[in-house]
DNA sequence: CGGGACTTTGACACCTCTCAACTCTCGTGG
DNA sequence: CCACGAGAGTTGAGAGGTGTCAAAGTCCCG
């Protein structure tokens, strides 16, 4: 009944988030449509991600899917319920990421160091998920959506001039799964947006966000 | 920019979940109405919840309010966003909690049991999250209502013959919050699954399950 | 050039929000 | 003991927003 899952320690201890290790060897590439796990899969580690970005997803038995979160650079993915995974996670841009792998306790003494790292990337993905119900909890399409480029825009921009460039690497479809909205509302949501010269469209994947306070403003 | 915010141990050691200690002088009692703490305090210790209901709010700057989550038996609460808390934490029914204090790192070798039973708790917190995007990810209001309803079922449900009775602690209101609708909204969907004979009211508070799974159906 | 996937746009129905009135419960005070 | 008032919950009517279905446009790649 009471799982006892145990997290003793990482392969590699004191790891700070970003590091940049002399040798690559603990560092994997993903590309894009790969899995780095699926949901039902034994939980074995954790990825840090230091590059690209990946998709955290759920489906339900009647079809309905919800995507629980994206993971961009910095974040770390893959905690688990239990002792398996309950998300799929694939890649949706091609993403390097540092693999920590559980070990069953043993009784040996821990290293701190690994414990609060690990600890701190579980809470910052608790941080991460609160954020993400102020966006859903947003009760119109442009709020959620205008939050949903606020929070893009600091994780994700790249400066353009004077403005903010941020460049989706998910579709329509995976921004309407995690808001809670349609493809169809979504993009007349964006739309809107670039009416109201809120932002720009450079393509259908490359925004710029022109007023990025007003922006916030919205949500 | 980068907090060093250090989780090193618990001030008690080895605290299975839902374990009575001998002495009652680490469980403290709180009443319905108070807070454990606020958003933007300190954080300095986690709840585990023995007994009772709590809330976990967000309240934006232009006035919207988000339940974040509810605290029932069994849930830990209050794991922080850095040094600080980010969300208020008030009492619904009153309840008892054994709180574990965080302390500064201090080099010294942490106990693994602790840390576990720490770790555990933030994975169940961040599954718990997962869930409830699954319920507000639902597009329609009984979907959304009819899945937070067999959650409740699971947690609070009380035998009541054949049926299983949900004694609601929170309002309308809390609900609505909780799931990105209004109160006029979640009562309607209330009095409908009551029409379709899924639920039944005894009274504003306290529903009758009478077909869970048809209930979960609704999903 | 052509096919396919994704995105955008349009029209319409339905659902949910808003505003409002009413009911119910409960505690207070006459 | 009853009247009253406050707060929460329920119900109603109407407007607006979002989902649904459909079609056209765009981009990429063979």
């Amino acid at each position: 009944m009471d799982f006892t899952f145990a997290i003793d320690h990482f392969d590699r201890f004191s790891t700070p988030v970003l590091s940049k290790p002399k040798t690559r060897s603990f560092v994997r590439s993903f590309k894009p449509g790969s899995h780095l796990f699926r949901k039902g899969d034994e939980a074995k580690q954790v990825f840090q991600i230091v590059s690209g970005v990946l998709r955290l997803t759920c489906v339900t038995e009647n079809g309905h899917r919800q995507v629980i979160a994206f993971g961009f650079p910095g974040d770390t993915v893959g905690f688990p319920n239990g002792t398996t995974h309950n998300t799929d996670c694939d890649v949706l841009k091609t993403a390097r990421v540092i693999p920590y792998r559980y070990t069953a306790f043993e009784n040996d003494v821990p290293d701190s160091a690994a414990y609060q790292h690990l600890m701190q990337a579980a809470l910052r993905e608790i941080s991460n998920m609160q954020n993400h119900f102020m966006m859903v909890g947003c009760k119109t399409a442009v709020a959620r959506v205008a939050s949903f480029l606020s929070v893009l825009t600091d994780r994700l921009g790249e400066p353009l001039g004077q403005y903010t460039k941020v460049t989706l690497p998910m579709s329509r479809s995976d921004i309407a799964d995690f808001l809670g909205l349609t493809t169809e509302t979504v993009s007349r949501t964006i739309t809107q947006l670039c009416k109201d010269k809120l932002i720009a469209r450079e393509n259908s994947c490359a925004l710029v966000i022109l007023q990025p306070v007003a922006l916030l403003a919205l949500t």
